[in-house]
DNA sequence: GTCTATACTTGGATAGAC
DNA sequence: GTCTATCCAAGTATAGAC
C-alpha cells in the first residue's frame, strides 16, 4: 500500500482507539489492528505510539475547524453564537471528537514530555473563541483573550463530566441559561447603539 | 505493622503516585515503594490497584471539605464566595490535590466500570457548590443546581488548563472578572431589596 | 513497504514461607 | 500481616526476511 494510504488508516485508527479505549489502551498492536495492518508500521512511520497519537489529534483538529468556523460566520448576535457554540459541542460529543482531545490532555496532565505538544495544539482552540467573541457583546464582560480561556476551560470541563456521568442534560441546561443571558446582552448592546 | 497504619500508609502512596505520575503509571510496585512496603500487600488490603486508587480519591475528598466549608461559611455575599473559590482553586492546584480527581476522572472517560464509581464521589461537590451558591445573588441566574454543574466543570476545565500550560495566570484573570460581576450582582441585590 | 519473529520490560495477581 | 518468588499477560521496539 502506498505510504499515505497506510498513514491515514494509521491516523484514524488512533483516533478510534482513543475515543473508545482511552490514551491507555491505545497501544500499537490495538491502534494497528484497527488500521488493517502490521504494528511494526507504526514505528516504521511515525517512529513511536506518541507520534501517532498527536497526528491523530492534529487530525481532529483539522477536522473540526472548517465546521466550527462556518457555524461561527453565520452567527450575527451573542444569542445565535451561544446556539453555535451548543451545536459544537453536542455535536463533539456525539461523534466523540472531543474524547480524542480530553484523553490527549488528560495524559498530558502527568506527562510532562507530552505537556508542550498538547499545549500547542490547544492553543488555536483559544484564539479561535476569542475570536469568535471580538465584536460581540460579550466583551463588555472583559478582555475577549481572557473569556475565550474560560470557554474552552468550560468546554473541556462540561465534556468531562457529560462522558462521567453519560448524561448530557446537565449540560444542556447552562446552555439554555447563556441563551437568556446572550439575549439580554444582545438587547442591552442595541439601547446603549440606538 | 497494624492494617491500619499500612493502609494509610498506601493510600498516601497511591495520592502521591496520582498526583506526580498520573493514573497511567499508578502500579501497585510504584505505589507499594512509596509507602515503603512490598507490593502484594495491596492485593491484601485493597484487593485491586483500582481500589486503591479509588480509596485515595475518598481520601482526598475528607481532607479538603473541612477546608472548603470553613472558607465558604465565612463568605458574605457573592464577591466573597468568589474570593473563596479562588482561594480554594490556588491551594488544590499548588498542593495538587484536584490532580488526584483529574487524573481519576480523566481515566474513567475511557473505563466503562470506573466511571460510576467516580461520578458518584464526584455527586458531593455539586451539591457542596449547589449549597454555597443558594441564598446568594447568583441564584438570580438560574437555579442552584444547574449552576453548580457548570461551576464545578469550570473548575475542572481551568486546572485541566493551569497544568497544561504550566500558567495560572489565565485562571487568575478569570477569577477577577468573576469578581468584578459578583460586585455588581450584590449591588444589584441590595437596590433590589432596600 | 509490509510482514514475522523475537528480545526486553513492566505490571497485575497469587502461592507459600515466615 | 508481611515478605519472596513466580506466573502470566500485554506492550514497546527492533531485526531481518520477503
Amino acid at each position: 500500500m502506498a505510504t499515505a494510504e497506510t498513514r491515514d488508516a494509521l491516523v484514524a485508527g488512533a483516533m478510534a482507539t482513543l475515543r473508545e479505549k482511552g490514551h491507555a489502551h491505545a497501544s500499537a498492536r490495538e491502534i494497528a489492528g484497527r488500521a488493517g495492518c502490521n504494528q511494526a508500521l507504526i514505528f516504521y512511520h511515525f517512529g513511536s505510539v506518541e507520534r501517532l497519537l498527536l497526528a491523530a489529534l492534529d487530525r481532529v483538529a483539522e477536522l473540526r475547524r472548517e465546521r466550527y468556523q462556518a457555524l461561527v460566520d453565520e452567527s450575527r448576535n451573542l444569542k445565535e453564537l451561544v446556539a453555535a457554540a451548543r451545536t459544537v459541542f453536542e455535536e463533539d460529543l456525539e461523534l466523540g471528537h472531543t474524547a480524542v482531545l480530553v484523553e490527549m490532555i488528560a495524559a498530558a496532565q502527568a506527562n510532562a514530555a507530552l505537556r508542550p505538544e498538547v499545549a500547542e495544539r490547544l492553543r488555536p482552540w483559544r484564539g479561535f473563541a476569542a475570536d469568535a467573541l471580538r465584536g460581540t457583546p460579550a466583551a463588555r464582560l472583559g478582555p475577549p483573550e481572557e473569556l475565550a480561556h474560560g470557554v474552552v476551560a468550560m468546554y473541556l470541563g462540561l465534556e468531562l463530566l457529560a462522558v462521567l456521568d453519560d448524561d448530557p442534560a446537565p449540560a444542556a441546561a447552562l446552555f439554555e441559561r447563556a441563551d437568556s443571558l446572550a439575549t439580554l446582552l444582545d438587547l442591552f448592546s442595541l439601547r446603549r447603539r440606538s
